[in-house]
DNA sequence: AGATTGATGTGCT
DNA sequence: GCACATCAATCTA
Protein backbone atom coordinates (compact mmCIF):
# COMPACT_ATOMS: atom_id res chain seq x y z
CA UNK A 1 0.00 0.00 0.00
CA UNK A 2 1.10 3.29 -0.88
CA UNK A 3 0.53 6.17 1.52
CA UNK A 4 -0.84 9.92 0.03
CA UNK A 5 2.39 11.80 0.34
CA UNK A 6 3.17 15.49 1.02
CA UNK A 7 3.12 17.09 -2.69
CA UNK A 8 -0.46 15.52 -3.19
CA UNK A 9 -1.47 17.81 -1.20
CA UNK A 10 0.38 20.61 -1.55
CA UNK A 11 -1.41 21.75 -4.81
CA UNK A 12 -4.40 23.83 -6.16
CA UNK A 13 -7.02 22.72 -3.61
CA UNK A 14 -9.99 21.88 -6.58
CA UNK A 15 -7.28 19.69 -8.43
CA UNK A 16 -6.47 17.77 -5.18
CA UNK A 17 -10.33 16.95 -4.60
CA UNK A 18 -10.75 15.72 -7.68
CA UNK A 19 -7.56 13.76 -7.75
CA UNK A 20 -8.59 12.29 -3.89
CA UNK A 21 -11.94 10.59 -5.10
CA UNK A 22 -10.84 6.85 -5.90
CA UNK A 23 -8.27 7.15 -2.91
CA UNK A 24 -8.57 5.05 0.17
CA UNK A 25 -9.07 7.08 3.64
CA UNK A 26 -7.59 4.54 6.44
CA UNK A 27 -8.31 5.25 10.34
CA UNK A 28 -6.25 2.78 12.21
CA UNK A 29 -8.41 2.35 15.58
CA UNK A 30 -7.45 0.00 18.65
CA UNK A 31 -5.13 -1.84 16.20
CA UNK A 32 -7.93 -2.80 13.63
CA UNK A 33 -8.11 -0.98 9.81
CA UNK A 34 -11.17 0.79 9.00
CA UNK A 35 -10.92 2.17 5.69
CA UNK A 36 -13.00 3.08 2.78
CA UNK A 37 -12.54 4.31 -0.97
CA UNK A 38 -12.88 8.02 -1.07
CA UNK A 39 -16.32 9.05 -3.04
CA UNK A 40 -16.99 12.44 -2.98
CA UNK A 41 -15.09 15.79 -2.11
CA UNK A 42 -15.44 19.50 -1.54
CA UNK A 43 -12.93 21.75 -2.07
CA UNK A 44 -12.48 25.25 0.04
CA UNK A 45 -10.03 28.18 -0.71
CA UNK A 46 -9.38 30.84 1.57
CA UNK A 47 -8.81 34.51 1.14
CA UNK A 48 -11.37 34.56 -1.64
CA UNK A 49 -13.91 31.98 -1.57
CA UNK A 50 -16.70 33.19 1.28
CA UNK A 51 -17.53 29.47 2.14
CA UNK A 52 -14.70 28.91 3.71
CA UNK A 53 -14.09 28.81 7.31
CA UNK A 54 -11.02 30.82 6.69
CA UNK A 55 -12.21 34.17 4.81
CA UNK A 56 -12.71 36.24 7.56
CA UNK A 57 -8.90 35.46 8.63
CA UNK A 58 -7.40 33.26 11.22
CA UNK A 59 -9.04 32.22 14.23
CA UNK A 60 -8.23 29.58 17.30
CA UNK A 61 -10.79 27.58 14.83
CA UNK A 62 -9.94 27.38 11.59
CA UNK A 63 -5.64 28.01 12.20
CA UNK A 64 -4.78 24.53 10.80
CA UNK A 65 -6.24 25.08 7.77
CA UNK A 66 -3.13 28.61 7.19
CA UNK A 67 -0.71 25.33 8.56
CA UNK A 68 1.40 22.97 6.19
CA UNK A 69 -1.03 20.93 3.70
CA UNK A 70 -1.78 17.39 4.93
CA UNK A 71 -2.88 18.11 8.02
CA UNK A 72 -6.51 16.73 9.57
CA UNK A 73 -8.75 19.61 10.08
CA UNK A 74 -11.70 18.42 11.89
CA UNK A 75 -14.49 20.85 13.26
CA UNK A 76 -17.47 20.82 14.81
CA UNK A 77 -20.86 21.87 13.19
CA UNK A 78 -24.54 21.68 13.37
CA UNK A 79 -24.38 21.27 17.28
CA UNK A 80 -23.36 17.63 16.47
CA UNK A 81 -21.63 16.94 13.71
CA UNK A 82 -17.58 16.50 13.42
CA UNK A 83 -16.07 17.27 9.46
CA UNK A 84 -13.09 15.91 8.58
CA UNK A 85 -11.03 17.95 5.84
CA UNK A 86 -7.69 18.05 4.81
CA UNK A 87 -5.31 20.89 4.19
CA UNK A 88 -3.86 21.73 1.12
CA UNK A 89 -1.63 24.19 -0.51
CA UNK A 90 1.40 26.09 0.67
CA UNK A 91 1.81 27.01 4.19
CA UNK A 92 0.12 30.35 4.94
CA UNK A 93 -2.54 29.51 2.32
CA UNK A 94 -5.93 28.97 3.85
CA UNK A 95 -7.32 25.77 1.89
CA UNK A 96 -8.98 22.45 2.18
CA UNK A 97 -10.63 19.60 1.11
CA UNK A 98 -14.19 17.94 2.81
CA UNK A 99 -14.22 14.44 2.43
CA UNK A 100 -18.40 14.10 2.28
CA UNK A 101 -18.19 10.61 2.05
CA UNK A 102 -16.81 7.10 1.22
CA UNK A 103 -17.16 3.60 0.35
CA UNK A 104 -16.20 1.25 3.29
CA UNK A 105 -13.85 -1.07 2.60
CA UNK A 106 -12.20 -2.67 4.97
CA UNK A 107 -14.26 -3.41 9.01
CA UNK A 108 -17.49 -2.74 7.50
CA UNK A 109 -19.44 -4.34 10.47
CA UNK A 110 -17.41 -2.10 13.01
CA UNK A 111 -18.34 0.82 11.51
CA UNK A 112 -22.32 -0.28 11.05
CA UNK A 113 -21.83 -0.32 14.89
CA UNK A 114 -20.29 2.84 15.14
CA UNK A 115 -23.00 4.17 13.16
CA UNK A 116 -26.16 2.41 14.84
CA UNK A 117 -27.32 1.43 11.52
CA UNK A 118 -26.75 -1.43 8.37
CA UNK A 119 -27.26 0.33 5.52
CA UNK A 120 -23.85 -0.08 4.06
CA UNK A 121 -24.51 2.65 1.10
CA UNK A 122 -25.43 5.23 4.40
CA UNK A 123 -22.56 4.09 6.95
CA UNK A 124 -20.27 6.36 5.79
CA UNK A 125 -22.14 8.70 3.18
CA UNK A 126 -22.25 12.02 4.12
CA UNK A 127 -19.53 14.51 6.29
CA UNK A 128 -21.27 14.04 10.12
CA UNK A 129 -21.74 9.92 8.98
CA UNK A 130 -18.21 9.39 7.87
CA UNK A 131 -16.70 10.78 10.90
CA UNK A 132 -19.44 9.19 13.51
CA UNK A 133 -18.30 5.69 11.46
CA UNK A 134 -14.50 6.02 11.69
CA UNK A 135 -14.66 7.54 15.23
CA UNK A 136 -13.20 10.88 14.58
CA UNK A 137 -13.38 13.63 16.51
CA UNK A 138 -11.33 16.83 17.88
CA UNK A 139 -8.87 14.50 18.58
CA UNK A 140 -7.63 14.22 15.29
CA UNK A 141 -7.73 17.55 14.67
CA UNK A 142 -4.37 18.62 13.61
CA UNK A 143 -3.07 15.09 12.65
CA UNK A 144 -0.59 14.94 10.10
CA UNK A 145 -2.06 12.78 7.51
CA UNK A 146 1.28 12.22 5.87
CA UNK A 147 2.71 10.75 8.99
CA UNK A 148 -0.15 9.39 11.28
CA UNK A 149 -0.33 5.59 11.86
CA UNK A 150 -3.83 6.22 12.99
CA UNK A 151 -5.77 8.49 10.18
CA UNK A 152 -4.24 8.74 6.25
CA UNK A 153 -4.85 7.88 2.57
CA UNK A 154 -3.59 5.42 0.19
CA UNK A 155 -3.34 5.88 -3.07
CA UNK A 156 -6.65 3.99 -5.06
CA UNK A 157 -7.63 3.05 -8.55
CA UNK A 158 -8.10 6.25 -10.61
CA UNK A 159 -11.94 6.87 -10.84
CA UNK A 160 -12.62 7.45 -14.57
CA UNK A 161 -16.32 9.41 -14.45
CA UNK A 162 -15.57 11.70 -11.87
CA UNK A 163 -18.40 14.46 -11.88
CA UNK A 164 -18.53 17.92 -10.89
CA UNK A 165 -21.26 20.07 -8.97
CA UNK A 166 -21.63 23.28 -7.17
CA UNK A 167 -21.35 22.49 -2.89
CA UNK A 168 -23.79 21.08 -0.88
CA UNK A 169 -24.79 23.28 1.50
CA UNK A 170 -23.33 26.70 0.73
CA UNK A 171 -25.29 29.70 0.37
CA UNK A 172 -22.53 31.75 -0.96
CA UNK A 173 -20.02 30.94 -3.41
CA UNK A 174 -21.79 29.17 -5.77
CA UNK A 175 -20.46 30.07 -8.76
CA UNK A 176 -18.13 27.52 -8.70
CA UNK A 177 -18.25 23.72 -9.05
CA UNK A 178 -15.79 22.39 -6.45
CA UNK A 179 -17.46 19.22 -5.82
CA UNK A 180 -16.31 16.21 -7.28
CA UNK A 181 -18.13 12.58 -6.64
CA UNK A 182 -17.96 9.48 -8.49
CA UNK A 183 -20.42 9.35 -10.89
CA UNK A 184 -23.43 6.89 -10.19
CA UNK A 185 -21.98 5.27 -7.07
CA UNK A 186 -24.55 4.19 -4.23
CA UNK A 187 -22.33 5.47 -1.66
CA UNK A 188 -21.99 9.38 -2.66
CA UNK A 189 -24.51 11.31 -0.17
CA UNK A 190 -27.75 12.62 -1.68
CA UNK A 191 -27.20 16.15 -1.58
CA UNK A 192 -29.02 18.45 -3.52
CA UNK A 193 -31.04 17.30 -6.30
CA UNK A 194 -29.96 20.51 -8.83
CA UNK A 195 -25.91 20.80 -9.95
C1' DA B 1 -22.94 39.71 27.24
C1' DG B 2 -26.22 38.29 23.96
C1' DA B 3 -27.63 37.05 19.20
C1' DT B 4 -26.70 34.58 15.15
C1' DT B 5 -25.34 31.01 12.21
C1' DG B 6 -24.26 27.10 10.11
C1' DA B 7 -19.37 22.84 4.98
C1' DT B 8 -26.02 18.38 8.61
C1' DG B 9 -28.72 14.16 9.56
C1' DT B 10 -32.85 11.98 10.74
C1' DG B 11 -37.41 10.82 10.74
C1' DC B 12 -41.93 11.33 9.47
C1' DT B 13 -45.37 12.10 5.53
C1' DG C 1 -39.87 16.32 0.23
C1' DC C 2 -39.86 18.99 4.43
C1' DA C 3 -39.50 20.18 9.13
C1' DC C 4 -36.50 20.33 13.20
C1' DA C 5 -33.06 19.34 16.73
C1' DT C 6 -28.73 21.18 18.61
C1' DC C 7 -24.44 24.12 20.41
C1' DA C 8 -19.81 26.14 19.77
C1' DA C 9 -17.47 29.68 17.44
C1' DT C 10 -18.00 34.00 15.67
C1' DC C 11 -20.06 38.40 15.20
C1' DT C 12 -22.27 42.63 17.01
C1' DA C 13 -22.90 46.16 20.46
Amino acid sequence: MVRVGRSFFERYSPKVAKELVGCRLVRVDKGMRLSGIVVETEAYRGGRDPASHAYRGKTKRNEVMFGQAGFAYVYFTMGAHYCLNVTTEKRDVPAAVLIRAVQPVEGAERMEGNRGVTELTRVASGPGNLTKALRIDMGMNGEDMVTSKRLFFEVGEKTRNIEASSRVGVSAGKSVRWRFYAGANPFVSKGRPSS
